[in-house]
DNA sequence: ACTTAGCACTCTATGATGCTAAGTGCTAAT
DNA sequence: ATTAGCACTTAGCATCATAGAGTGCTAAGT
């Protein structure tokens, strides 16, 4: 549908814009392009272009800009994503090269390394964050009337809480509520568990005369847990694309990016390995002028996780996607050497 | 040394700054006052207040604003805490009055009651911070050569983390360097506990062949423990105060209120039960148009905690102290409740 | 049927100008 | 000591002119 010089031009206008930031005129791409037509041409193709929704104008006799549905067509048919230097290769390497005790702050690493790199806002999921399962419950005694209970998930990762005994239960009976508990959550997916324990009241009652209290941990420890399935590195740098002064906008966007539910929105991936949502296509109306590039990383049979990249919507594919990559192959392999070197 | 008159001048001009937000011209105040003088009599007296560093002006026709040594002598000297109505402390009783498994939680809401109730940004610390000590240290088996390596300190919170064995340890051995951890560091201040461990070290080698990890986990640990020290509320209040389209200002601001440390100093408070800092008196510079209201409480034998408040150097602040006054009672009670429902 | 030189047109950005409203400092009279 | 009166200062706003960048269109060239 559109001819090869066509293509040429918008790719150049984005290349240009994405790395310089501003309008891109015809007597630019003129000097810019290896081929030899007048300025006068060019804007004849342009005018094509916009014509086709692919670039638009800021104002009446201002350069080119791409169009989301521009930038759309360049990232399904025009993008090479760049190799990325070997140098870079080897500092993310080191950098993902430290002694971790948990997958945890592989992950929660990588977001700030991935931020620092871009100086985008980096987003980092573990591994199986949708088919986490419920483990085992545990109640470690502290002396003075106090227990903590302890829950395990299957990605071995603990959350713990204090929880202060009403006074009228004997050690038997506690005993016995973790008993009952375990028989009938473990295995389970995280979010049936609360519903399954609603269920199993009725046999709590035997045991507890209270039981709610410890729903109510149970509630809130779950909670925590799925809102710590993921991390943000580089908060700070999406302020740097906000326009000057509006407060608001600011504000909206530090919410968005502290709420969890809306995290999770954001980035739901749709099992490509990697996936750009570019502008409006980001449901959240405050990320008008943000794309995301999404990567799924697999780590054999620990499951799938996701890393993200969150920058304006001029930002340079090429090279983004192209560390995305890059990055991808390195957690995945700092993951492997670590669950080999733990449980193997 | 001042006047009578040029006293409630001073008064005059701050109360109506921190309320309006806008520089005070001489026949505004010659309404406002109580006196029977012309405004070319209050721009004299306005004229000396200004010699004198009280007030000052936006630019050489504006009408007057205070300084910060205006009011630092407004706070010391001239304002009454606001009585707070009933109805705003039964609001408070109201919030706080939920059944909170942790003083942790109460805290954290505490910051968040005050940051709504002021639309400014609220910090909170816990009782008995400095002095937190060590309580004992646990260790769950999870099996999989996993187990969960737990810190309780003397407020009765607890810190987990996930340690994978290493191979060659036999449960024995474990169980050995878990009593000789817990005969050494019980009771210590958490600050020394690292140092301590360091010292073990040659003991604990005739058990673990490499104890470093262990110290590891511990240090990590410990480090979480002492920044969960306190809670932010109201963070993105801050920013309303900004001058507009400043981001670099915000970034700053940002990154403070979330450093651990910035905050740390930020409310060394010397003992007084109030304290107001004003402008540059809080070190940090990006904070020169911010103050920042602290109030102790204490709660009994459970030791010495502290509220703060940060918003701009016009705030309201004999409301601001009035309802500190009020919001530290009311904090008080509940956490007497809390420990008295629990450790009695 | 493309391409292109040329030109009128449009819009932004910048800086200068003039005006008003608010407030001040000072002087001379009370 | 107080005050009325007035000259002066400044921010804020609207208006205007100009330069610079870029466009669309037309008419001529290939």
């Amino acid at each position: 549908m559109l001819t090869e010089r066509q293509l040429l031009i918008l790719e150049a206008i984005i290349q240009d814009y994405t790395n310089a930031g501003r309008p891109v005129g015809s007597k630019f791409l003129e000097q810019q392009l290896p081929m030899n037509v007048s300025s006068a041409t060019i804007r004849n193709e342009m005018a094509v272009l916009e014509h086709l929704g692919f670039i638009g104008k800021e104002h009446s006799s201002s350069g080119r800009v791409p169009s989301l549905k521009g930038y759309r067509y360049y990232v399904d048919n025009l993008v090479k994503p760049d190799e990325i230097d070997q140098n870079e290769i080897e500092s993310i390497r080191l950098s993902l090269d430290s002694n971790y005790y948990k997958v945890d702050e592989i992950i929660k690493e990588s977001a700030k390394i991935l931020s620092e790199m871009t100086n985008y806002t980096a987003i980092t999921f573990k591994p199986e964050v949708k088919n986490l399962r419920f483990q085992g419950f545990r109640v470690l005694p502290l002396g003075n009337q106090q227990v903590m209970m302890i829950l395990i998930t299957s990605d071995g990762n603990t959350e713990s809480q204090l929880f202060n005994l009403p006074r009228d239960l004997s050690g038997d009976e506690i005993e016995a509520v973790i008993r009952v508990i375990n028989d009938r959550i473990v295995g389970l997916p995280l979010d049936q568990v609360i519903a399954r324990l609603h269920e199993t009241l009725p046999l709590l009652l035997h045991y507890v005369q209270h039981p709610l209290g410890f729903l109510d941990i149970f509630g809130s420890i779950l909670e925590r847990s799925a809102q710590e399935q993921f991390f943000v590195g580089g908060k700070l740098n999406l302020l740097n694309f906000v326009g000057d002064g509006d407060v608001e906008q600011i504000k909206k966007l530090y919410s968005l990016i502290e709420r969890s539910d809306d995290i999770n929105e954001l980035v739901g991936n749709s099992g490509q390995t990697i996936q750009v949502k570019i502008g409006d296509e980001l449901t959240n109306s405050s990320l008008a002028n943000y794309s995301l590039i999404s990567a799924t990383y697999d780590v054999a049979q620990h499951g799938q996780g996701l890393i993200a990249l969150l920058g304006p919507t001029n930002m340079p594919y090429s090279k983004m996607i192209g560390l995305m990559r890059a990055f991808r192959e390195e957690l995945t392999r700092k993951l492997l050497d670590y669950y080999h070197l733990y449980e193997e």
